[in-house]
DNA sequence: CTCCCGATAT
DNA sequence: ATATCAGGAG
């Protein structure tokens, strides 16, 4: 895979995506890594819809552990896997106050330690949270990956690797993962890609019939 | 590999 | 009616 076509991709991308729009909202790091917990497997239309009474209440480990697993399941149930999310918060909260001074560590080592947080999460959270370069591989970014052939891996440790070192020396390296999974979401869809208004049409090598 | 297990888009 | 949604743990 030549660095160029990545490059290329990358800033049409950037100049027809303003990544300021939707996404996951927070109020500091806690929060967002709550946030990225309860997504798993769910829209971020849901998560917001869900947080924004949570997180009025609730937006720091000390609160989390006072609401209570009742109250914490009762603000999640919209969500998928809910009653593992609420016990994955609650007992993330619990290690944060114990062993972390109550404050979101900023490695990924320490991170993925925490109840509920892998690879995936904790890659969001030193990207959005502490300005890290990493990319984070959820299903958009795996996607959108394969199909502009970045990748011909399935694993997202594979995947991650291989856009790492597209991406390396990359100017708009801290929102390439970002710009990824706004494409995925709204043009490159996993049912019906959106092919004949997609700005990459013209190079993507997995274009569909329009 | 299975389980977790609600809302939304198609 | 079913595929998909900012996955992780056992």
């Amino acid at each position: 895979m030549n660095k160029r076509f990545f490059e290329q991709v990358v800033d049409v991308l950037a100049k027809n995506i303003s990544t300021a729009e939707t996404e996951l909202k927070y109020t500091n790091p806690f929060t967002l890594l709550v946030a990225v917990v309860l997504s798993a497997q769910s829209t971020d239309v849901g998560v917001n819809k869900a947080t924004q009474d949570l997180f009025k209440i609730a937006s720091s480990p000390g609160d989390i552990i006072n609401l209570g697993i009742d109250r914490l399941v009762s603000h999640v149930k919209t969500l998928n896997y809910y009653n593992t999310k609420a016990k994955n918060v609650l007992a993330l909260s619990h290690m944060l106050a114990d062993e972390f001074g109550g404050q979101v560590p900023q490695t990924r080592e320490e991170l993925v330690r925490l109840p509920g947080v892998g690879r995936k999460t904790a890659n969001v959270v030193l990207n959005v949270a502490f300005n890290q370069p990493t990319i984070p591989v959820d299903t958009h970014v795996m996607r959108v990956a394969q199909r502009l052939g970045f990748t011909k891996h399935t694993r997202p440790e594979k995947v991650e690797a291989d856009l790492e070192q597209l991406a390396e020396g990359n100017p708009h390296i801290h929102k390439i993962h970002h710009l990824f999974i706004l494409h995925g979401r709204y043009t490159c869809k996993a049912r019906k890609p959106l092919c004949a208004q997609c700005p990459l049409a013209a190079v993507c090598p997995n274009v569909q019939a329009v």
